[in-house]
DNA sequence: ATAACAAGTGCATTATATTGCACTTATCCC
DNA sequence: GGGATAAGTGCAATATAATGCACTTGTTAT
C-alpha cells in the first residue's frame, strides 16, 4: 500500500498513465503485455502502491520507454507537432512532418536550432568550416546519427547528448516509429 | 530475491555503493540514516533484491543524491569512442519537483543545460564573471524572468527564445499552474 | 594475541508487494 | 433495453521484500 506520498512514485503513475493512453492500451493490455496483474497496474496509476524497481521496468519496456523516462518528473506534455513557436529565421520544412527552424537571430557566435524529424525521416549535411563544433541534445524519440568518414553511427535516446566536429560530412535519420525531438547548438569560434 | 539481471538494479547496486564509500559512511551507518535494516543494504550493493522505490528513495536522500542520480547508469557510461565525438548522459539534480540537468560535460565553452522549474517555484542567481551570455530556450509552460538591475521583467512563452549577459543578478520564476522547462546555454567567451 | 570494526552469509520472522477473482460503475454501440 | 469494453474497489491468498539476529571472515590497531 503504502500512502501515494512518495514523489518518484507520483512521477511513474503520471507518466505510465500518459504513455499508455497515448498509444492507445487498455489497463489490461498493458498489463499483460508487461507481465504483472491488472489490479497491480491499477494501483500504480492511482499512486497507491510501493512498486518495485522491476515492475516498474516491466512496465517501461512495454511501453518502449527507458526507466529513467519512465521516473522523470513530469512529462513534456504537448509534445506534438505545432506547439507555439517563435521563429527567428526562415522555416525549413520537407513537408512529411519534419520541423526544422533557427530557435537564435543569426549572426551571433551560437546558433540554436530545434528539430524535429518524422519518423523515418534522414537529412544528410555536407561538411562545415573547421572550428565549429555541433552540440545535439535529444528531446524525445530516438535519432541516429551518422559519420560516414570516422565510420560511426549513434543511436539517441531522449535525454542524451552529442558533441561532434562539423568539419566533415555527417547525417541524421530518425529510426523510430514516433517523431523525434532535438535542439541543435553549433559553436561557431575555434575551440581545442 | 529475485536474480542479480535487471541492469537498473546494477545501476543501483554500483551507485550507491560508490556513493557510500566517497562519502565514508559504513553499510550501518547508511542504514542507519536510510532508515532501512543493514541486512537489506548488503543485498542491494550485491545486487541481490529487487528493491521498491520507495527503498532506494530512502538511500539516495540518505546520500544526498536524487533518484535519478542512483538509477542512472554508472559514470563510466562517458562512452569516448572516437575522439571528436562524446556522448553524455546528463547529471539531473531534482528537489522538490524541479529538475536541473546539466547536458553536457562541465569545462566546455559552451554549458547547455535541462531545467524544469514545478509550478510556482523560482530559482535566483548571483551575477557571474563578464563576458559570459546565456541563452533560454523555452521548451514547455512559461518562465517568468527578472533582471533587477535593469527593471526588467520578461514572461517567456514555450518555443521562445531569450538572451543576456550573466554579469547581473538574475532569477527565474515559474509563474504557471505546471511544470515548466527550457534549455539554458551558456557562453563562455575566452576574453571580450 | 586480543579487541574492534566493516563487510558478507544463513535463516526464521514480519511486512507488504503482487496476484486473482468477484463486483461495481460508466460509457459506447446495436 | 441489453451487451460489450474500460476503469475502479474490496478482499483473501500468495510471493517476496524487508527485518532481526547470530555467525563468519577479513582488516586494522593496540
Amino acid at each position: 500500500m503504502s500512502n501515494g506520498s512518495l514523489e518518484v512514485m507520483q512521477n511513474v503513475s503520471a507518466n505510465l498513465r500518459l504513455a499508455r493512453q497515448q498509444q492507445g492500451y487498455s489497463q489490461e493490455r498493458l498489463a499483460e503485455l508487461a507481465g504483472i496483474s491488472r489490479r497491480m497496474l491499477v494501483n500504480i496509476e492511482a499512486g497507491e502502491s510501493n512498486a518495485s524497481i522491476a515492475t516498474v521496468d516491466k512496465l517501461a519496456s512495454a511501453l518502449g520507454m527507458s526507466f529513467a523516462e519512465v521516473v522523470r518528473p513530469p512529462p513534456l506534455a504537448d509534445k506534438e507537432l505545432g506547439l507555439p513557436l517563435r521563429i527567428w529565421q526562415g522555416v525549413q520544412d520537407d513537408s512529411h512532418g519534419s520541423l526544422l527552424e533557427s530557435v537564435l537571430k543569426p549572426g551571433m557566435t551560437l546558433e540554436l536550432w530545434r528539430w524535429q524529424l518524422a519518423a523515418g525521416d534522414s537529412y544528410h549535411a555536407e561538411a562545415d568550416a573547421p572550428g565549429c563544433h555541433e552540440v545535439l541534445y535529444m528531446l524525445d524519440g530516438q535519432l541516429e546519427l551518422l559519420l560516414p568518414q570516422q565510420q560511426q553511427r549513434h543511436v539517441l535516446q531522449a535525454g542524451q547528448s552529442l558533441t561532434f566536429a562539423l568539419d566533415q560530412v555527417y547525417s541524421y535519420h530518425n529510426p523510430g516509429l514516433v517523431v523525434c525531438a532535438f535542439t541543435k547548438s553549433i559553436l561557431m569560434y575555434p575551440h581545442a
